[in-house]
RNA sequence: GCGCCCGUGGCUCAGCUGGAUAGAGCAACGGCCUUCUAAGCCGUGGGUCGCAGGUUCGAGUCCUGCCGGGCGCGCCA
């Protein structure tokens, strides 16, 4: 159930039918301070300015055209103009047991374009962002009931794999397994550019290879293909090891669209919206003109007739549409590249291949800055390489894990260490999620205190104590009773559940869900000091309400924090 | 030059079509483990929301200007 919406529905319905212009929103939020109920209406206030009344007066209205007795308490006419809710806590306690059930949606085709990383290189820090924030939007979106189709757009074509491609044949002729010398990608990018750039032998050799794998010559597509999939592979490592649900299925590479380029551009120019400039086919559209009269063009086709990415980018679209029919196109794609995607979007609607119902939309995310405020590098210079993290917050958890409980059998440890220390990593990124840039930084990532993903892993971890030691009890049938305070905050903060996933999957935005399950779990953490469980003197039914709203905190973090990509844990 | 984004306590960040007394975490300080896991809980101190105007009953949020920082802009992706 979604509270906020029904108030909402509830609400608006009747602003309007007080005479507020149908545009008009009650805007429904939690309240803002306990005193001020559940939820309130803040917008009778910007109403009654359009109406030119009194807020008050309309606020009183309002509440004439609605009644809300079957699920309020009370609803107050408060401050300049607020409609205070309190809800009735009966009503509360008994929509809680099917709280995790959403309320359905009218189903889509979603697209997700995200992760893609370059397959010429390793996978890095730089390369969470995308991959982890598109996975858990991804996740969200299959549980809302939406037919979501995952797109990995990795690089895999372009000049720079000419000199990997002449340095790896060359390796190859001395002998030697493939496998063994692309174990480190890093390594043998760093060792091709060097010769790149030192011998101007290779450096031709190198663009002869680029010219050959473009037409298309059986030998070096073949190296070009074993290159590709070992470095796939790397990626898929990568990927299990976070938990990421991407798989070889649901790679979609820039060379797919090899075959479509020439298409495109012809299409375009057909459709007159391509002008030749200095040799470069562009797109000169009024939409980008600046102050001074001059356009900022899209390049389509390099002088020579050579592609370029915006021209895979229009084929990606087309083909988004055409053959997955896609509502929705989500890109999780960092946001130096928004204007390369306004333009692309703003030219494929111009040339029919995006159509005013699918709708495209940019979930851009800032740069990873190190501490010194710069894009982040090691001390030599080097990028951090995503392994390298990985394997540090895993020693970490596994070292806290080891001082808490060294009872626990080594296997168990390990494999909490895993879950902890891939958590608190994938939930660092998760939890902010502005556009603009920011900091990483160690201590904060492998951090295991306060807002992180081991603080919500522990609430779970202690609510499944409590069942162990309960046992046998039954929980009977009794209703849930919320008669502390710390059980009703708790209450209707489960029942906020529905609202924030339909945020998130609207908005792309995971932060949103890290900060609703935080409050979730400090919730459960004020409930745990203030409401005893499991003491005997405790009566059966109190017993039995607690050991309710017990299992649905559990349920709700676990499915919060599956939406995540982050798992739980029986005992840590 | 043109364009986009960002400036919130010592640090890292929230702040949801403008709303009531700007919230967390970390760090600091003080309490709480014979009672369901102290990776926790409770409390204290700490912010002219970059600066100056403006719109509004109401501005961290919208508008203008300025200061500071980042990024992007015709043949890389």
């Amino acid at each position: 159930m979604n509270i906020r919406q029904l108030l909402d529905q509830r609400l608006t319905a009747a602003l309007q039918a007080a005479g507020a212009p149908v545009a008009s929103s009650a805007i429904i939020k939690p309240s803002t301070r306990p005193e001020f109920g559940d939820y309130q209406a803040n917008g009778v206030m910007a109403a009654a300015k359009q109406l030119k009344m009194n807020p008050r007066e309309l606020a009183a209205k309002v509440l004439e055209q609605t009644d809300l007795s079957d699920i309020a308490e009370q609803v107050e006419i408060a401050g300049p103009g607020f409609l205070n809710i309190h809800l009735k806590t009966d009503w509360l306690a008994a929509a809680l047991p099917t709280n995790t059930q959403l309320d359905a949606v009218e189903p889509q085709t979603i697209v997700v374009d995200y992760s893609s990383p370059n397959l010429a290189k390793e996978m890095h820090v730089g390369h969470l962002r995308s991959t982890i924030i598109g996975d858990a939007v991804v996740r969200v979106l299959e549980f809302q009931g939406h037919h979501v189709i995952r797109q990995n757009h990795v690089g895999d074509w372009g000049t720079q794999f000419g000199m990997l491609l002449a340095h790896l044949a060359d390796l190859q002729a001395q002998g030697g397994e493939l496998s063994m010398q692309l174990a480190d990608l890093e390594a043998f990018y760093r060792e091709s550019k060097q010769r790149f750039d030192a011998d101007p032998a290779f450096a031709e050799r190198s663009r002869e290879y680029v010219v050959k794998l473009q037409s298309g010559d059986p030998e070096c597509l073949a190296l070009w293909q074993q290159f590709i999939n070992i470095s796939l592979h790397h990626c898929e490592v990568a990927y299990q090891e976070l938990g990421v649900s991407l798989t070889r299925q649901d790679v979609m590479a820039e060379s797919a669209y090899n075959d479509d380029l020439a298409k495109v551009v012809s299409d375009l120019q057909a459709a007159g919206l391509l002008t030749e400039s200095e040799g470069a086919q562009c797109a000169f559209m009024d939409e980008f003109k600046n102050k001074d009269g001059s356009i900022t063009p899209l390049i389509i086709q390099k002088t020579g007739g050579g592609y370029l990415y915006a021209t895979t980018d229009l084929a990606a679209i087309r083909y988004r549409s055409r053959v997955l029919q896609a509502d929705r196109v989500l890109y999780f794609v960092d946001v130096r590249q928004s204007l390369h995607f306004q333009q692309v979007y703003t030219l494929a609607r111009k040339a029919g291949f995006a159509p005013a119902s699918m709708s495209l939309e940019h979930m851009a995310f800032g740069t990873m800055l190190g501490e010194d405020g710069k894009p982040f590098k090691t001390r030599t210079g080097g990028t951090v390489k995503l392994a390298d993290l990985l394997a540090e917050a895993q020693e970490r958890a596994y070292q806290l894990v080891s001082a808490k409980n060294p009872e626990l059998a080594e296997a168990e440890r390990r494999e909490i260490a895993h879950i902890v220390g891939i958590g608190a990593v994938k939930y660092s990124d998760l939890s902010k999620n502005r556009t603009s840039d920011y900091v990483f930084s160690w201590e904060l990532m492998l951090s295991f205190e306060g807002n992180t993903a081991p603080y919500l892993q522990y609430a779970y971890a202690r609510i499944q104590s409590i069942f162990r030691k309960a046992g046998n009890l039954e929980q009977g049938q009794s209703s849930i009773q919320l008669l502390e305070s710390s059980e009703r905050a708790l209450g209707l903060k489960l029942l906020q559940f529905n609202e924030i996933i339909d945020s998130v999957g609207r908005e792309g935005q995971p932060h949103h869900l890290c900060n609703y399950l935080y409050e979730l779990a400090g919730h459960f953490m004020a409930f745990y000091e203030a409401c005893p469980i499991l003491r005997e003197d405790v009566p059966t039914e109190i017993r039995a309400s607690r050991l309710q709203l017990a299992q649905l905190t559990a349920d709700t973090l676990e499915t919060g924090l599956s939406l995540l990509g982050i798992g739980v844990l029986e005992r840590m």
